[in-house]
DNA sequence: AATTATATTTGGAATTATTCTAATTACAGC
DNA sequence: GCTGTAATTAGAATAATTCCAAATATAATT
C-alpha cells in the first residue's frame, strides 16, 4: 500500500492546515480508501487496514476516518441507518444504491442541476450541502 | 386527539389492504403525526403517545411507526446517523436541515427536476427513490 | 541527540437507537 | 362466546459508534 505523491502532499497540507499530525495510520488509511473506492464501511476499513498494519485498532480507524473527513478528503455517506461509508471522490457526486447487490456508485452532478436544486429552496433558506441518494437496481441487476 | 374521517379511511384501507389490522395504537400514532408535523423521532412520538395513552410502549411506537412507513402512509426521513424522524406528508420533497434551530423543512420538488435527477444516472439504472437533503440555515436563522 | 510538551493511538467500557423475544392481550371470524 | 392469529408489552439483546484513561509517537526546543 503506497500512498501517491500527489495524495500524501494533498494529505500533509490539508493535515498541517487544521494543525493536526501525519501520522502512519491516517496515511495507510487514506492510502487504503483511494486504492479500493468501493465505499467501505468502518468496520470494512478497519479489516483491510489490518492486512497491513495488524497493530492498528479500530477506534484509531474511527479517528482517522474522523479526521480525514474533517479536513475534507473524505466524505461520509450514509444510506437510512446503515453504518456509515467512506468515499474518497471530491467531485460534486451523488450515490446510487443498488438494492440487489448492495453496490454503491458514484453519480456525477452538474453545477446546472445543483443549482437547479438550490432555487427550488424557500426565501432567505441557505444550504451548505445537498446530499442525494437514488436507490434502485444497477446495470448488472438490470430488472 | 382525533383522526380525521378522511385519514381514518386512509389508514384503514391501507392497512386492509397489507393484511393488517387497525389497532388503537396505529391510529393514534399517525394521528398525533398528522397533527404536529414538526418530523419527530420515536422517542419523540413516544413522550407525545403517552400524553393520551399512558400504557403505550416504545416497542409498539417503533411497531407502529414501521408499519405506517410500510404502508406508506408515512415517510422516514434520516440525517446523517441521527435517529429517525417521520413525516405524514406523501407528496414528493425534500428536506431541509437547519443547523441551528435542529428544525427540518419539506422542501417541495417538482415532477420535472425529479426527471432530470433521474436523466443523470449512468445507462441501465433505474431508481426507485431518490432521497434529497439539503443542510445549512433556514429563514429564521438567516446567515 | 536528549528533553519536553502535546497529539495520537489503543483496548475496553459506555452509550444510544433500534430490534428481538417471549408472554400477555386484543381482535376477527365462526 | 370460542378459537386462532395478530399486536402489544417490558425488558433483554444488538450493533455502530463514542468515550476514557493509559501508553506511545510526534514535533519543538534545548
Amino acid at each position: 500500500m503506497r500512498l501517491e505523491p500527489q495524495y500524501k502532499e494533498l494529505l500533509n497540507s490539508a493535515l498541517e492546515l487544521s494543525g493536526q499530525r501525519a501520522t502512519k495510520q491516517r496515511e495507510h488509511i487514506y492510502a487504503l480508501l483511494l486504492q479500493k473506492r468501493n465505499h467501505p464501511t468502518a468496520e470494512e476499513v478497519y479489516v483491510r487496514a489490518k492486512e497491513d498494519m495488524p497493530t492498528i485498532s479500530l477506534a484509531t480507524v474511527y479517528n482517522c476516518l474522523e479526521t480525514l473527513a474533517e479536513t475534507k478528503l473524505i466524505r461520509q455517506v450514509n444510506f437510512e441507518r446503515e453504518p456509515t461509508r467512506y468515499c474518497p471522490n471530491l467531485t460534486k457526486h451523488a450515490h446510487f444504491y443498488c438494492r440487489e447487490s448492495g453496490e454503491i456508485v458514484d453519480v456525477d452532478l452538474s453545477d446546472e442541476l445543483l443549482d437547479e436544486l438550490m432555487k427550488v429552496l424557500p426565501a432567505g433558506f441557505t444550504a451548505k450541502h445537498i446530499e442525494i441518494s437514488y436507490d434502485g437496481a444497477c446495470n448488472d441487476c438490470h430488472e
